[in-house]
DNA sequence: AATACTTTTTGACGCGCGTAAAGTTTTGTA
DNA sequence: TACAAAACTTTACGCGCGTCAAAAAGTATT
């Protein structure tokens, strides 16, 4: 680094020997100037510590290189996990992500969207908070943004929706418990919070019906994201009730499955498949912390790198293809079982 | 919403009947207009949809509104959760939060506060991963902006510090476990990853030299930040090794714990203080889901929300007073005991 | 109603860079 | 060596807003 100050891409132009407009090119894209320049600026920026002024670039530029991501819960591992995932993508194909979390709460989730709005992205990756979303606002946005959905679909909404394929994944849990023990009741919220809780109502409603068992909805009070209380507070409840309909348990989704074992764990309830249990439960999703369960929790894993990878891929093409606006692509990705101990 | 395009602030200035640098002054700070001028403005605001661009407005201003936040890895649960208490402070004083993650890596450290540098935030709060941070460089940045550490501190690194004050929190931990049964020893990785594990080991050392017992370090191999899984393999060995100095165990934070718990529960111990249990296990931090093992885990809560609103403030109030340079200050908050069933 | 003070308007410049047009140099090819 | 194509330089304008100075208008005080 040496002493005088370089203020702007005209300083730098002038320490460089390159001119302006050719450094402006440089930044913009540096294969679209000769190997031989290249050389010479790259020798400078060695030299000389000049970067462009952010904010100028993208006042002019009409597309910036800007990219949100845009999550329902980021304190959910889950989510963390997947927001991870897509964001290391994002800066290897050389744009800059904007990382937001709605925090369950679907005005945050418009606040956000209203707050990428400003900052003119180049495209958006949404993983909408579903059901509570707000559905037109949203697809307003998606009308101005190339905008891919991931996790939960909003219908008609965005360019195109990458995610796990809820009817195969809960078939998948549902005929394993049903060919190892008794059929499963279903445990979820009355008002779930977590995007895909319909879908995987409706699928193993589907699934028991057509294995020929007759389904049990197990619908628990409980709002918010602190999901975990529920399963383990409404867990408590359930599991002492004697009308319980089966001992065996699929939550909606794995983090009702930890409160639910901890609460079967203070009950003295034995939890597995040995002949020795009094009880099964199994979760959806595959948790980061499913694995450490007391006992480890079988359950459906969703393929979180390659929901990553498949929806900042085709996000990527819309934008390089100009936004000329495609059929609406849906991408979705089978479940894998994870046998575990819990079931 | 009318008809007329908003294109700029030209444009609203003569729809809205108010010269352009008042409306300038407005968005900057609506109480520095006349309360009649500011009816005027937000009746207008409320007809056309316009909003300053953002680029624009950054470019001309010698400070943004622009306040990142570093954390050494968001797929924590403790460190999203800290993180989303710090942004929710952060937006509700009216700056925009710029959330990012090192995810473990020195490296994307150096790359986030350098992406910071390069949109001229107006201040910095920073958890540093620590140990592998590269000190230098970040004090470097620090002379250039206004930077607030928390959780973990660099001596002598930025404007102040706030985080945990690890000597009293374990000496709390110890003199428990000390007075209620067998001594800890104290559980850990070999070359931790998390920031404040190095203080925690001394401080384990001092406390139970003070009380006169011989310490203990089980110091095992490990890498990265997946501590449940190194808490679990290395805890699977450790338990089995009749050489364990004492069966009262102290991880050095709450994933690890989480992990032998597990591994517990695998080996068949019976984990806890009523007199048939072989094994007592505590943690550090009050992870958000240390209430849900098996059993619960006793541990040592930190203070989240005032660990976030005294950095969050003490940035602001850095801002405020124009960068001049103070007395760097220290804030550690006290750990309180969360006695469950662990231990 | 006259005065002093505050706020707004008018007009203008600058921020740092994108980008276009026209002219000049370099490079690749025959 | 000549010549066309590619890359670069020069010159110039524009983006949307911050900000300043001077003039005008509005408000408060006596």
């Amino acid at each position: 680094m040496d002493d005088p100050q370089i203020r702007n891409m005209d300083d730098f132009a002038s320490v460089s020997g390159i001119s302006r407009p050719t450094l402006s090119k440089y930044f913009n894209n540096p294969d679209s100037v000769r190997a031989s320049t290249r050389k010479k600026i790259e020798a400078a920026l060695e030299k000389f510590d000049y970067r462009p002024n952010i904010y100028a670039i993208n006042q002019n530029r009409r597309q910036t290189k800007n990219i949100g991501i845009v999550v329902p819960y980021l304190a959910d591992p889950f989510f963390a996990e997947i927001a991870r995932n897509v964001e290391t993508l994002v800066i290897d194909a050389g744009f800059r992500p904007i990382m937001l979390s709605s925090h369950g709460d679907p005005a945050q989730e418009l606040s956000n969207i209203e707050s990428l709005r400003s900052i003119k992205p180049a495209g958006v990756l949404l993983a909408p908070l579903g059901r509570t979303s707000d559905r037109a606002r949203i697809k307003a946005f998606c009308e101005d943004v190339p905008t891919v959905l991931f996790d939960a679909n909003l219908d008609g909404v965005g360019e195109a929706f990458v995610g796990s394929d809820n009817d195969q994944s809960i078939a998948l849990i549902v005929e394993y418990l049903c060919r190892t023990g008794t059929p499963p009741v279903f445990f979820e919220m009355k008002t779930p919070a977590n995007p895909n809780a319909i879908k995987r109502r409706t699928a193993y409603m589907a699934v028991m019906e057509k294995l020929g068992h007759t389904p049990h909805l197990l619908q628990v009070e409980g709002e918010g994201w602190d999901f975990e209380e529920v399963g383990f507070r409404e867990g408590t409840r359930v599991l002492s009730d004697p009308a319980l309909p089966s001992r065996t348990i699929l939550c909606s989704n794995d983090r009702l499955a930890i409160g639910m074992l901890s609460a079967a764990f203070e009950l003295g309830e034995k939890v597995g498949i040995s002949p020795d249990c009094t009880l099964r439960i199994a979760g959806h999703d595959d948790h980061p912390f499913a694995r450490y369960t007391c006992p480890g929790l079988t359950t459906v894993s969703q393929d979180y790198s390659a929901i990553a990878r498949t929806s900042a891929e085709s996000l990527f093409s819309i934008i390089e293809s100009e936004n000329r606006r495609e059929a609406r692509g849906t991408t979705m990705f089978q479940g894998r079982l994870v046998m575990r101990k819990s079931a």
